[in-house]
DNA sequence: TTGAAAGCGTTACCAG
DNA sequence: CTGGTAACGCTTTCAA
């Protein structure tokens, strides 16, 4: 009845007839092809907004091979942190012309059925940030060539990463907490598969013990406010001439639950024990908390992570790359400080 | 060198030439199209998975019109709220063979090349949540007929919507108040523009008023964690006689800011002051918050949410939908109980 | 500098 | 029940 008048929907074909030109040499024209004429390309582009030409994306990615789509997977939510970055990468996808496409968000590994929407959508690369990368996904990826990259996470299969520099992060929270005279730590640590955990955990023990100091205890706490509170709970528990001076949570999540446990016991933060994180999540930072912590500088993570990407989309075969960026520090009030009384 | 023996992907046509029949006969034995013999059926199945077999769905797309694809919109990510929404999103979505392309997280509008997004793409249908969704983005939407659902907030424009009961689970929540005898209430709200905070100030209002309380004072809060924080401050230094007895922070991350400016002011909750908050998000359970509130049915809401936009998306012009979905009243700690002694 | 035509992989329509 | 074939909208040689 009233669709008489089917607008037919402007495509290459139907610009193409109104500049009474071919089909390629619109294609061309758009996308700035430099061997049309700058009279010809100006033409093209007047009718081309004129009539709202928007390119058919399927039909790009049918012909070119590639689709402008980036898949995304990201750890379990309920760290702000991943949210922080989801809302990062988003934000600087828009600018770059990227898609993403959300495979995964969660803790347990990626389905295989979201797997398989890589190879359907032929989404041209991956940006991953969970602890769990199922193997399934990572071969698939490999075996097609499409290219991968880990943000706060190191890759265990062919893939690049970005991650914070944990090391030295790491270091200079113990070096912090060393200044402050503390000498028995506690770590809190996140799940053993997390790279980021036992990186941590590693350079915190190596740091202390060459300077004096000993990690006296640890603790697991699953990368979970709930794991912290628990092991929070845990040290206010402990008798105490045997309970350390010092934690060291390696999330702030877990810091905040920590710090919780200490609280509700009255256990003095930082008086009696002081406590540090990582990570820099926003809640962290909130006066009631407080903690120090080590920022991971997210937005330059996800925007070397985002080029690694791009330039392995642009040319394949790209070997393999590692980049560490370094953390601030950022003293706050949970961690006593060298010459300043409480 | 090495890629002499070009694996030819399998497609359509390879599968039809391998079992001996037409591309348009697998395209439909594939896809269960009754009138395929079983026979037929079988066999082209066995080859295809033999062959590992995927189709591609930019061909489809293009062919048929229809990409799978349906479009997140998430709102400001510091509220766990959105973030929670957005994991059930992506976990009911797996298994109805939905994929998501996610358009924007965070505040502020989308932006216009987002939105185009939606065209290029063929994206099939919409989820947003939300408050701010740019005009331009739903224009384009309502001109192109992809259907619009929105979850956690009334439409302006065309659209179907699922929500909470917000007037039932403010009144629930009045009415828990009311009992344990507090008369002069405040309200936190969020935006302005925020209709569910609208809502539930209304209702709550209303239902005070006409059980013989008063909302002596409202505030806005900005739907932030900061917001809360800043309104109970406030409260904390009014002169305790103007003070209001029991404040309802219309969501739960404005809940935890406002109690944790009322602790560190040393007012106690819920002897001094009792706080409400609305939405059930996890961190308002935390033993050091027990925030009392209403939590949001958000599996059903998302399912529900889900069930409208494939109607519609297989149903085009049915009519716009709204459904409510009645919240649960979660009894914890910062809010007095009638005939319980504090 | 531009044109013509051959795909890209599916689906859908029309026959048979 | 199945086959043929024309789209779908764009890119990309190959020619001119």
């Amino acid at each position: 009845m009233d669709d008489a008048a089917a607008p037919e929907r402007t495509t290459v074909v139907t610009l193409a007839q109104m500049a009474g030109v071919a089909p390629s040499t619109v294609s061309r024209a758009l996308k700035g092809d430099p061997r049309i004429s700058d009279k010809t390309r100006r033409r093209i582009a007047a009718l081309a907004t004129e009539h709202g030409y928007m390119a058919n994306a399927m039909a790009r990615t049918l012909s070119s091979g590639r689709s402008g789509l980036v898949g995304l997977v990201l750890g379990t939510i309920d760290n702000p942190f991943y949210a922080e970055l989801m809302q990062e990468a988003v934000s600087q996808c828009a600018p770059r012309g990227i898609r993403l496409m959300l495979l995964h968000a969660g803790g347990g590994p990626i389905e295989d059925r979201t797997a398989e929407a890589l190879l359907q959508y032929k989404v041209d690369g991956c940006l991953i940030s969970s602890a769990e990368l199922s193997s399934r996904a990572a071969q698939i990826c490999a075996g097609h060539g499409v290219p991968v990259v880990m943000v706060n996470r190191v890759p265990r299969l062919h893939a690049s990463a970005v991650t914070c520099d944990n090391r030295s992060g790491a270091e200079q929270l113990a070096a912090l907490l060393l200044a402050a005279g503390h000498v028995k730590f506690a770590i809190v640590k996140g799940g053993d598969e997390s790279s980021n955990s036992v990186e941590r955990e590693r350079a915190f023990t190596e740091y202390v013990s060459a300077n004096g100091g000993e990690v006296v205890l640890r603790v697991g706490g699953g990368s979970s406010y709930d794991g912290g509170f628990a092991a929070g709970r845990m040290f206010a528990e402990m008798p105490v001439r045997r309970r350390p001076d010092a934690i060291f949570a390696v999330a702030d999540i877990m810091a905040m639950g920590v710090v919780d446990a200490l609280r509700i016991a009255e256990v003095a933060v930082p008086r009696d024990i002081s406590v540090v994180g990582f990570d820099g999540i926003a809640p962290a930072a909130r006066p009631i908390y407080g903690i120090t912590t080590v920022a991971q500088p997210l937005r330059a993570m996800v925007g070397r992570g985002l080029d690694l990407l791009t330039a392995r989309i642009g040319t394949p075969n790209l070997p393999d790359e590692m980049v560490a960026l370094r953390g601030d520090l950022i003293l706050r009030c949970t961690a006593r400080v060298a010459g300043q009384s409480v």
